[in-house]
Order: C-alpha cells, then sequence, then structure tokens
DNA sequence: TTGTATGCGTTATCAG
DNA sequence: CTGATAACGCATACAA
C-alpha cells in the first residue's frame, strides 16, 4: 500500500511541488525567487505563476536550517513601554518592513543577566545582525556579542569602544549641555532629579555634575536619585523631595520628560512660577514638551533616526562593504522654550 | 585526506555531538531535554552534564521543520510606540519570558493590508498562538488567522464573533461612561474630540453618540475628528479648532489622554478655567492624568492585563485545554478627577 | 543557466 | 525506557 504523502507536516505547498508544477527543478524555483536575476526570463515567469497559483511561501525554518543563517535581526532593549526605545524599535521595524528580514525583540528589563539570557537564546538562531542598546554590556554579553559571527550594533550611546558598530549620541554631553543652558540662563542653586539611573542617566548626571563644578556650583545635596522606574507622578514626589533637601533651589535638569512633567505639575499644583522660580529642563524632547504651559526646555533626541541608522549600517555590513564610519554620532539639540527663559 | 567534520555551519555542538558524549542515541538526548521525565534518572543526569560541558543549545529552525512547530507567537498591533500597544505588548513578554517561546512582532501600522500581509509571512512559520489586536480583520486576514492552526486571541477589544479566543473591553460602553458622567457632572454642551479614528475610537464616539442622544443633548457640530495620528499638540489644536466651531463648548471627552492632555494645556495657555468652565475627560488613564494639574478624569484600560491574559489563554489552548470562557471582558473603570469635579 | 546529490539539526514513527 | 531510520523543506557544492 502506498502512503499518497506522507506529509508529516500541514499539506502546504512546498518548494518541490512548485518545481514540479513549473516544470523545473527544485533549485531552480529556489533561486527564481532569492535571485531572480540568474534565472531565464522564461522560468521566472512559469515558475511565479506556479507560485501564486499554489500559494506557496518559502518556509523560513527550513531555509534558515539549510543556509545555516536566519534572516532575522535580534533586538535587545531595556524597555518595551520606555517611549525613547519604542521609538527607535519604531525605526528599525519600519527599516526592515520591505526587506525579508524578520525581528526578534528581546527586553532585558535593565539586567545584565537577562540581557546575557536573551543574548544566549538569540544567538542559537545564527540571526543576521544584533542590534543591542547600550555600552555597558557584562564581560559574558561582551563575549557573545563578538563570537555572535554577524554584525553587530549598539545604540543609543557613543562610547570609545564598539563591539562593532555603534549609533547615538554623547548622554554626558548631552547632561552638560542641559546643565550649562541653565547656568547661562542665571539658575544657580540648579538640582538634577533622576529616576532609574541606568548606565545612560549616570553620565547625564555625570556631565551635568562637570558643568556644575565647571561653573563652581557643585552641590551633593542638590543632587536627588532613584533607581525606582521613571514616571510622571515620581517626577512630581522627587521634586518636593529635592525642594525640601534644598528650599533655595531655582532650577531642576530632569533625567528625562516624565520626570520634567511631573515637576511642571507640581510647580502648578503648588503656585510655584517657571520659569521665574523654577526652571526646567527635560531630556528627550518628547512631543508634549513643547505643548506644556509653559512649553518645556528640552534635550531632542534622535532616537527614530538611531533606529533607521543602525539597520542601515548592519544591512551594509550583511551586504559585504562595512562602514568606513563605524561610531555614528547623531548628536543631539538643545530646544530652548518657556521653562528656562526668564 | 579526511575532512575533519564537514560542517557547514559554525562549529557549534549538535545533538549528535551531545548524544556521543552521553554515550546514548540522539533521540534520547531530545527527549531528555523536552520530556525529562520519559527518560530515566541515570541517562538524564549523563545527559545533562554532557549538555553543560559542551555547551550545547538546540537549534530551534531544525526543532521547527522537524516538528512542523515553531515556538513562536505572532503578535500583530498596529503600533509600537503608543503607549497602549507598548503596555499590551509588554505583557506578552513578560508572560512568555520564562517559556521556550519566542515572539514575533510585527506593526501593521493601522493598515488592514498590511495585517494580511504580516499574517500571511507569520503564517509561513507555523507559530504556536498568534495574537492580534483588534476585531476588525479584513476577510482575508480572517481567514488567515482561521485557517492558521493555532490558537489565535484578539485582544484589546471585545465583540459578538471571535475567530477564536478573545480579551478585552467595550469601547463603546466606555465611551458611553465617560459622556454619561460629563452629563451627570451637570456639562450639556459637552465635544468629543478624536484622532486617528482607528475602529476602537470610532466606537468610542458610537458610544459618546448614545449618551447624548440619549440625554437629548447631540448635535453633529459637537464632535471634531481627523484621521491624523494621535498627539499632545494635535489635542490643542483640536481644542481650539472645536472651541472655534462651538464657543459655548463647556466639556470634552477626548478620544485619548494624549489629547486630553493637549486640551489642558491649552486652557492653561488661554486661562480656561478647568473644570469650572471646560470638564475634561480623556481615555486610557496614563500615569500622568493623576498627576496632572488639574489632575483628570479618565478611563482606566487594563493594558497590560489583557497582554498577560492573552498568553495564559493561547497556552492553554496549546496545552489541550481550550478556556471554556472563549471571550474574557475584562471592562474599564472610570476615575473621577478634579477635571471634571464642578 | 540549470540540475543532481547531499546535508542542515531535529523530531516522528515504529520497533525493541 | 531506548534506539534506528526516515522525514521536515530548503540551500550548498559541484556537474553538466
Amino acid at each position: 500500500m502506498i502512503k499518497p504523502r506522507s506529509r508529516r507536516g500541514g499539506g502546504r505547498p512546498t518548494i518541490s511541488d512548485v518545481a514540479r508544477k513549473a516544470g523545473v527543478g527544485a533549485i531552480t524555483v529556489s533561486r527564481a525567487l532569492r535571485e531572480p536575476e540568474r534565472v531565464s526570463e522564461e522560468l521566472r515567469r512559469q515558475i511565479q505563476a506556479a507560485v501564486d497559483e499554489l500559494g506557496y511561501v518559502p518556509d523560513p525554518n527550513a531555509r534558515a536550517l539549510a543556509s545555516a543563517r536566519a534572516e532575522v535581526f535580534g533586538v535587545l532593549v531595556p524597555s518595551l513601554t520606555n517611549n525613547v526605545f519604542a521609538e527607535v524599535v519604531r525605526g528599525i521595524y519600519d527599516s526592515l518592513s520591505d526587506s525579508p528580514f524578520r525581528i526578534q525583540l528581546g527586553n532585558t528589563h535593565y539586567s545584565g543577566l537577562e540581557e546575557e539570557r536573551l543574548l544566549q537564546v538569540f544567538g542559537s538562531q545564527r540571526p543576521a545582525a544584533l542590534i543591542v542598546a547600550g555600552i555597558d554590556q557584562t564581560p559574558v554579553s561582551r563575549k557573545l556579542l563578538e563570537n555572535a559571527g554577524c554584525p553587530v550594533v549598539q545604540v543609543m550611546e557613543t562610547g570609545p569602544d564598539p563591539v562593532d558598530m555603534m549609533v547615538g549620541f554623547s548622554h554626558l554631553d548631552g547632561g552638560r549641555t542641559a546643565t550649562e543652558h541653565l547656568i547661562e540662563a542665571g539658575y544657580c542653586r540648579i538640582g538634577f532629579i533622576g529616576a532609574r539611573m541606568d548606565p545612560r542617566s549616570q553620565r547625564r548626571l555625570a556631565g551635568y555634575r562637570a558643568a556644575m563644578e565647571a561653573a563652581g556650583l557643585f552641590d551633593p545635596r542638590l543632587v536627588t536619585t532613584t533607581p525606582v522606574p521613571s514616571s510622571v507622578s515620581l517626577g512630581r514626589e522627587m521634586f518636593r523631595d529635592a525642594l525640601a533637601k534644598v528650599p533655595t533651589l531655582d532650577a531642576v535638569f530632569c533625567n528625562n520628560d516624565d520626570i520634567a512633567l511631573g515637576v511642571l505639575f507640581e510647580c502648578h499644583r503648588t503656585s510655584i512660577l517657571v520659569p521665574k522660580t523654577i526652571g526646567i529642563v527635560g531630556f528627550n524632547d518628547l512631543d508634549m514638551m513643547q505643548v506644556a504651559f509653559p512649553s518645556i526646555t528640552s534635550i531632542r533626541t534622535h532616537r527614530y533616526e538611531i533606529g533607521r541608522r543602525a539597520v542601515a549600517m548592519a544591512l551594509a555590513a550583511i551586504a559585504g562593504d562595512r562602514p568606513e564610519q563605524r561610531i555614528v554620532d547623531l548628536g543631539f539639540e538643545l530646544k530652548r522654550r518657556e521653562s528656562t527663559a526668564r
């Protein structure tokens, strides 16, 4: 007795079905789909017709297994809800939507250990490229990245020692620029309010400190930080703490815009005048910063563009021509607004 | 000349290497990893030792090919940056982080056609489950979902005709509840401001309209909508438009919290008193709503929980026991705040 | 330009 | 409880 076709999988058409229908070899179908220019006009048409008729869709798993390379970009970010990373991820998705590459997204929850675990998992898929947030990988993670055997792009920051490629900006410079702006505006008891305090926030704080020390204004009591995740409500609370600690506070440089918004609302609630009594600077420049009343000065960063650029660099590397510039600094921009205009 | 081991892929250890080292058959290794209880204590230990020593990690592609099932959850959302979907996605990731399942995330950009395309791509991977946002799939998408051969969960909304399972809430009821609250608070020229106007916003509008008509207050001039994506700045602009159209406006029910925040800021800027002159209600209840000054009334929705629940239902279905309740309504909650307390 | 033989790493099947 | 064998669907290497 002949089992008509002992497919283990569902009855989806395979490349052989297409080949049979088109009257060619399987490998020709494979080629027609991946490198059309290497197949004659004639056959290409026949094959395309067979593909359409059968509704054939290549099996990415079989493809990955046979070629020892998955058409997958591994992407690791510390948070999915933080608008900053959401924008980076969006840039990555948009840049890859018309390519055959899929995306494998991982959430490290700001944990180095979790990053190691995910890198291990991702590595087992032989990804085409890896994009990771930050430059503070653990030694284990770094080794995993170096041995990944694919292009690696570290995003959101720049630094001296890339695993492979890098695109971002200097958070230290950002912090310094924001602080110098406040100093130039005439504020002197300038506080720093920072939540979560991941490595990037630490460097913004370092920039703040550098600027303050250069102006002879630094005072450790001006600094208020917490490892607690950032939020608007936390911004409000921290501002209250900061003010209780240093009643003479006349400005705050906030870790990010959520914190800054919390500060602004608390000022409204307690009738503190902005920018007269308190100046406020945020970080990232979310859309709402320019709408707020008063509008809030912030450091505009180019998150979406970072995502796009990272993909472009990885794609170039995959195609064989590694970008001559392995470290791309997209910079930032100080947006002066009402909250510091006194 | 003997090619020492003509691996085409990198030299990663395979299941055969482990089997050889442990002195057992390959299939036994496979079983020891997937169903430990079906392998003797003795062998299990030997195998584990070999796995650890070699640093063996199973190849998900080979596994998927052989078993005709990938350990992948396909997830389709209309936006990556909209906090609402970001939270749903976060819930999904958190629920799956300790499982062997990976996640394939797709961004439909609110486009039915894009959804069809992604469903086509995702389907080719034989996912373990599919989670899609909304209930307004095109006929093509719906058929793709029905033929996916895996559990399907539609999230964010409830409706009468699930493809398979559903978890969400009624946006129509949400819109009605918000509007009724404004009516009860004594407002009568209540506007609706809605951006993007995806199907869920349409239903919120329908709820608004139902409440207004029931109270004999409906007037089409009170409704201001646009297909433009939502943002705080857009909220400000739309509020200006609405006010120009109906100067007697005394409250607004906003599509979402971003719009509401834009309205609030515009009120500040033009010295319109909230809630005295204008009442404001948002939708989703982002953290900042309770911090805003005045705090803003909103409809709290359970996005993160929706993500978790969707995974739980899918996992149950995969395990063989489909939940008796195929439609789960997680409801919503009206948060009364200062912006409507007059 | 096209085809043949073979292998990718794993699991299903069935026998022991 | 364990193992040999045959797929799974596709791509590489090499011929023709």
